[in-house]
DNA sequence: GCCAACGTTGGC
DNA sequence: GCCAACGTTGGC
């Protein structure tokens, strides 16, 4: 039984494009204490929804995770762990934050109420509710 | 560009 | 251990 995560990232930082063109990616770079812990809850497999912030505010795609955690490669502090994530799909059409919290399901997930929170699970349900939203 | 929310740092 | 100052994130 897998789990489900979103994590955001800044277009101009790093996009889903290039992720998709690069076909892998080291989620580095996290120094926040909450967001390192959920990246070490996760497992090989879980699907993960790629959120675009600041440009783009919206959830583009679906990803998995590839490597489970491992010490961040761009600090020797050992307290950072990064994972390796894979692109598996882009949605059919992005979903948007403001969708998103205006739909009763979703309007009081961590994205939402936790804006700051780069890592975040979320439960099966409210994947499913944004990929069926991204596919009407 | 502004600012609210929040995390971190450092003086006491 | 508290809290003010400061820095960062990210929505607007």
């Amino acid at each position: 039984m897998s789990d489900f995560w979103l994590v955001k990232s800044e277009p101009s930082a790093y996009s889903w494009e290039k992720f998709v063109r690069e076909g892998c990616a080291t989620w580095d770079g996290v120094r926040n204490y909450q967001a390192r812990n959920n990246l070490r809850l996760m497992k090989k497999g879980d699907r993960i929804l790629f959120y675009h912030s600041v440009q783009g505010q919206a959830v583009v795609g679906i990803a998995t995770v590839s490597k489970e955690s491992f010490p961040d490669p761009t600090t020797k502090d050992p307290r950072w762990v990064s994972v390796e994530l894979k692109p598996v799909q882009p949605l059919k059409r992005s979903v948007t934050l403001s969708e998103i919290k205006t739909n009763k399901e979703l309007a009081n997930i961590p994205l939402v109420k936790q804006s700051r929170l780069s890592v975040m699970p979320i439960e099966k349900k409210v994947y499913e509710t944004i990929l069926k939203i991204s596919s009407q």
